[in-house]
DNA sequence: TTTTGTATTATGTTATACATATAAAGATAT
DNA sequence: ATATCTTTATATGTATAACATAATACAAAA
């Protein structure tokens, strides 16, 4: 059976809840979309009969996540909402337990692995030119310490994500890369020196090459291979 | 006349949003934590010299997106946000631009390709036999009829995920579904009965074989093949 | 015609009063 | 002394009214 998640009791709703859903079915009734404009709140008001405080209650609430847009005079306005900027916003605030943050920090890792049959369709000349100065440059910066450099990490797989053409996806990996930098800051110091096990270690140019020449599937398992020490920490360990 | 290009206007923010970034501040130099408590309306009204009306917008926007909660008498406390409930909100208003929609039907293939080392290090026994079952009742479901059933592909791929003992990315399925239905159900006639290039076509049973058996390469790629006709859909046509 | 002033309008902000739920204290019974 | 039942104080929730502000339309002036 279907699990009754997000339907809340009808008792314990207060005026503004219940006003907010109202709205909500007002714009499902009228099929309103992106660009239309909405009642102003006095009408609102009266015709729900309720304060103008509760209106404008509800309204903010529309308004924080990103479905109506206020102007002075103008009235309000429906607007696609930003799902991403959403996220972020609860981010900023730093208060995201443990689990989340590594749910997110795993959900980073499959995005990696998931993302190569994109990356292989939409790869453009382009694309490859730039990351191949960016894989150069970071050889050059670090010829002889083979050492874990955060930033190239950042540099390098921000383009491939650039490259997958998906602007939310891209957006997302943005936001989650703070979350990212604090969990990996918080390994264990044996785990930032991690060996690979095939002793093989997948470098960036390797996974450049594979991406001009290659397929999506050794694509796949140069990655699995790149990212194993991270791999390594979340999957020996027994989560609650 | 002389242009004026590099005078940056003056800043263009409404009282609530600058009590908003100054609530912000404060969290971090109290530097509070999930649970902690916070000032009441009026203290903070009269410490910042604004009304109350402006201190309840700014802390209603917090509400909204989960950072706070608020109980009649008790005061607000901060609560840990909801970041998938914050994007849930958002799609509900069904304002989601088609590109934004799209993106988010790739980034569920993503997941679903991404997903498989961590099925592998999580599966149970348990969840191997409810899958067995799951399968069992599909194969007899449709036993001469080959047709794709949507059902059908909620409940094993739902399970997969369930699988993944990753509870953000669970949710966030949750969530992605109807977006995956709706592009689903627009896709051209012709996408829908793909036919499979390789002839031999992976089914739900070869997928968890795999799973029980198998390795997370073998399981990639199966899946790789399984949703051929969707990335068939994604990868197959120009985007703007 | 272009600029400048002016009225209008819907949201933004303030102030005040009252309603409501409820935690906490106090009273009563066991 | 413990438990249960009132009472009370309090912080948020709602209502009302008034004014501020910015954007628009339109008239007046140049």
């Amino acid at each position: 059976m279907k699990k009754l998640t997000n339907i809340t009791p009808l008792e314990n709703l207060s005026l503004v809840d219940k006003v907010e859903m109202r709205l909500k079915e007002y714009f499902k009734e009228n099929n309103l979309k992106i660009g239309d404009s909405i009642p102003k709140e006095l009408e609102f008001a009266e015709a729900l009969g309720v304060s103008r405080t509760v209106i404008r209650e509800a309204l903010l609430r529309l308004r924080t996540i990103g479905v109506i847009e206020s102007k002075k005079r103008k009235g309000m306005v429906l607007t696609q909402p930003d799902i991403i900027q959403n996220f972020e916003k609860a981010i900023e605030y730093n208060l995201l337990g443990e689990q989340t943050l590594t749910d997110i920090f795993e959900l980073r890792l499959i995005l990696e692995m998931g993302m190569a049959d994109l990356l292989f369709a939409r790869k453009t000349k382009e694309d490859l030119e730039e990351l191949d100065k960016i894989v150069t440059k970071q050889e050059k910066d670090n010829i002889h310490t083979s050492f874990f450099s955060l930033e190239h990490e950042i540099t390098f797989h921000g383009k491939l994500y650039q490259m997958s053409n998906n602007t939310t996806l891209q957006r997302f990996q943005d936001l989650l890369l703070p979350v990212f930098n604090y969990v990996h800051n918080n390994m264990t110091p044996e785990a930032k020196d991690f060996k690979y096990s095939k002793g093989t270690f997948v470098t960036h140019r390797d996974l450049l090459n594979i991406l001009k020449e290659g397929t999506p599937e050794a694509f796949r398992e140069a990655m699995r291979n790149h990212l194993e020490p991270h791999f390594e920490k979340v999957l020996h360990v027994v989560k609650q």
